[in-house]
DNA sequence: CGACACCTTGATAGTGCTCAATCGGCGTGG
DNA sequence: CCACGCCGATTGAGCACTATCAAGGTGTCG
């Protein structure tokens, strides 16, 4: 699902988007959505967006910035369970819940697009074709769970960072935002710790082989893949 | 979702049931369901349901016996993903998708009710509420899957194995499956191991430090919890 | 009875964790 | 402009948890 940007004003270029289109298929009107839509808005890094538990009164689609979605257990440590990049949706769920089962923290500054809790249910299950499409969106959500348990129960530390890697820059080239192999990566150690279930200190370590192998490297937010290949092997 | 168990022959007890009635509200009149059912299926305990990756023809629910989802690594690793129980539904996400990212096999010999992948999906979405029951068994199946995420980035041997055990009781309970302390639970250790991300040998000492520690204790097909509110501290 | 699947136990090794110290970059405030 | 403080990255030493390898035990089924 590529998405190109736009103005966050102009609904044909976000808000939902994915949903309400599909390839060359128009579901449902443009304008019928913007009039759905409410006012942008715009949290700053580290902000937390969603707390678990909470009822919320708005989804959201990811305009700009990065965020993730995550949860903590009881002794205090968080996982982190996937990264949310421009067009993606936040709090999907509550399409079929009053509320969520994670948290949502803002990774840079997030601008979003605001869509009612109280009217948007009712507008897509209205509509069959856009619910359907809703419901595929929740179904490939899952599936990356999976993946991500699978990566969790049965890789090493260096396979789980490649990996993790290795998602977020094919998503990155799908929605064009990258230049070369160089990209833009705002996660900091904590957070590939946090998302692959290891120590930052060991992720540290671990990035550092990357990095002498060859194989990539990160430095101030950037990312540099150096050797494509080797990674996709992996 | 209580499910009380009838005949395969039954439409009303069976199929598709949790999704088509919830709670005393009906969605959808079990005849209507009852013309999609093809015959029953069985399955030998063992034998591969759905390879992942491959067209599935049918949808199943399970009605008695159990089974489990599973993806396997390169490396000839598996990875279960959860295990499906009476009432479970195999292969939902086939109402979204022609192919299944993940295998399923079964775990004892198991009796499912079959609907064709053909006309299941259209029944379902052209019917609004139903179609919104089922995006809705999908948002919480992946709920399950971040809860899971969740255990093996974050917790050690004996915290996933007890966690394991305890959401697995208590899906027994809700189904009325238990008599008194004691289970059913046809799980090897191998299972075990391979839904927690340990070795087989590992779960093995765990279980036994369990044992000993008068927690609960697995022998011969069957699980006695002697420690309830320990368990479910953990 | 033999074959097989599963469990148990022991010895050893390795992966990744913990604790701790240091360093560099960057923003803030004097 | 510089000092300070903070956050994140890096490095080292030692250890814990879990894996690996191996052998033996028990139960079940044909």
């Amino acid at each position: 699902m590529p998405l190109e940007s736009g103005s966050p004003g102009a609904c044909a270029d976000c808000p939902l988007r994915s949903i309400a289109f599909y390839g060359d298929e128009t579901i449902c009107h443009a304008s019928e959505l913007e009039a759905l839509r409410k006012p942008c808005r715009v949290f700053a890094a580290k902000r937390t967006i969603f707390h678990e538990g909470e009822a919320a009164k708005d989804v959201y689609q990811v305009y700009s910035g990065w965020a993730f979605r995550y949860k903590m257990a009881k002794d205090g440590r968080r996982q982190i369970l996937s990264f949310l990049l421009p067009g993606d949706s936040i709090g999907l769920p509550l399409l079929y819940s009053e509320r969520l089962r994670h948290s949502v923290k803002a990774l840079t500054e997030v601008t979003v697009c605001v869509f009612g809790r109280s009217e948007l249910p009712d507008f897509i299950h209205a509509r069959p074709a856009l619910a359907k499409r809703a419901a595929t969106f929740c179904a490939n959500a899952h599936a990356e769970a999976d993946e991500q348990i699978l990566d969790l129960g049965c890789r090493n530390a260096f396979e789980r960072i490649a990996r993790l890697i290795r998602g977020i820059v094919s998503r990155l080239r799908e929605r064009r935002q990258s230049e070369g192999d160089a990209y833009p990566f705002p996660l900091t150690q904590l957070h590939i710790a946090d998302a692959t279930g290891l120590t930052p200190v060991h992720v540290g370590r671990v990035l550092g082989e990357m990095r002498s192998s060859d194989l990539l490297s990160i430095s101030r937010g950037r990312l540099a893949i150096h050797n494509q290949d080797l990674l996709q092997q992996i």
